[in-house]
RNA sequence: GCCGAGGUAGCCAAGAUGGUCACGGCGCUGGUCUGAAAAACCUGAGAUAUCAGUUCGAGUCUGAUCCUCGGCA
């Protein structure tokens, strides 16, 4: 019984669902019994520093340095108890960071944990990172213009979407109405399209997926979020808040960030306290209903209730 | 009880001199997505406190009723 000489046949898991479902701990129990490594799919746990407001739950682990060599570095992970946790931490929050950086060190990671004869297990929420994962990202060599893009923020929604009928007419048709009327798709699409050479995209995947979505409906998800909410100011995420500002500014990309940017107008002095943790919490529902509509869309999700006792035991996933 | 102010959607709120489907914002519904995605967008549903009157026509004018707030008793 060698369970691990075939394991680059075995399927990579994905665990998916709303905000607050308890994707993190599925997967660490998931990742004992499948001999499993994570891989955390989330454009906030990317950011150092965001620790609390993100929900990394690191407590006092510290990062462990691999040997893995990328652009952004050696690659770094965490270990929960002997399992590691992979693609958080890496970036400041002044940084942008994006689904193209993200897609090649997922490649990269994947081909290194089955060459270890592990099984690769991606947990979270990012929908459209989820996206490339699966389907590919063909745009995704095609580098931003800054000074392009800051050339066109001054243009308003219709002469953008004039623009890109005119010079990409193909293109603009693909766009669905909200996009058309979307200023930051406009521009991106205007950026691809004014892109000379277009370096060949990433190679998609040929690996399979098993996708595994944590449910729930709203009515029990909104007490959750008010208990994780209540948790995390407990565990001290203003003064995680107060030690960012003091090294980044409101406008850099990682403080755009749910549990961070409502505390700006406290931190101001504009607000009290309550009422922004009165509209985080508001923000937090809406999210989960937005990753929900992401979810919805995407095929072949073998949907588990979180409140389905088997899945306590794990039951559920002796078939696999 | 008297005086004053006011009652427009779940909340905030605009509406000169009466005249098309009553401005917005928040929230709510549903949706979009190929380099910001915890982002950025799109769509839809909700209202003139009540009753009477003036008028061709009233959120807008008049009266009464009810309610809210402030002041005086």
């Amino acid at each position: 019984m060698s369970s691990t000489s075939n394991s680059t046949s075995k399927k990579i898991l994905v665990i998916l669902g709303p905000t607050a479902t308890g994707k993190t701990s599925l997967a660490l129990r998931l990742a004992k019994k499948f001999n499993g490594e994570l891989i955390s799919i989330d454009s906030r746990q990317i950011y150092r520093g965001l620790d609390i407001g993100t929900g990394k739950d690191i407590g006092n682990l510290r990062p462990q340095v691999s040997n893995l060599e990328t652009s952004c570095g050696k690659l770094h992970y965490y270990l929960f108890d002997k399992t590691k946790l992979w693609l958080t931490d890496l970036v400041t929050p002044d940084q942008a960071f994006s689904v193209a950086h993200f897609l090649p060190l997922a490649h990269l990671l994947i081909k290194d944990i089955q060459g270890r004869g592990k099984r690769p297990i991606f947990v979270g929420g990012t929908g459209f990172y989820l996206k490339a994962l699966l389907q590919g990202l063909d745009t995704g060599t095609i580098k931003p213009r800054p000074f392009l893009r800051s050339a066109l923020t001054i243009l308003p929604a219709p002469i953008l979407s004039f623009l890109i009928r005119k010079t990409n007419p193909s293109k603009w048709k693909s766009m669905t109405s909200s996009d058309q009327k979307n200023p930051r798709r406009l521009i991106r699409a205007l950026e691809v399209s004014l892109s000379r050479k277009n370096p060949p995209p990433l190679p998609r995947l040929k690996h399979s997926f098993c996708l595994i979505g944590l449910k729930t409906d709203l009515k029990t998800l909104r007490p959750l979020i008010q208990k994780r909410v209540q948790k995390r100011l407990e565990q001290g995420l203003l003064s995680e808040i107060e030690n960012l500002i003091k090294k980044y500014n409101w406008s850099d990309p990682g403080l755009n960030t749910l549990s961070y940017k409502e505390f700006k107008p406290y931190f101001q002095g504009i607000s009290d306290l309550k009422t922004c943790i009165k509209n985080w919490e508001h923000h937090e529902y809406q999210y989960a209903k937005r990753q929900i509509t992401w979810f919805n869309k995407q095929k072949d999700i073998t949907y588990l209730n979180i409140q389905d006792s088997n899945l306590k035991e794990l039951k559920v996933f002796d078939n696999e």
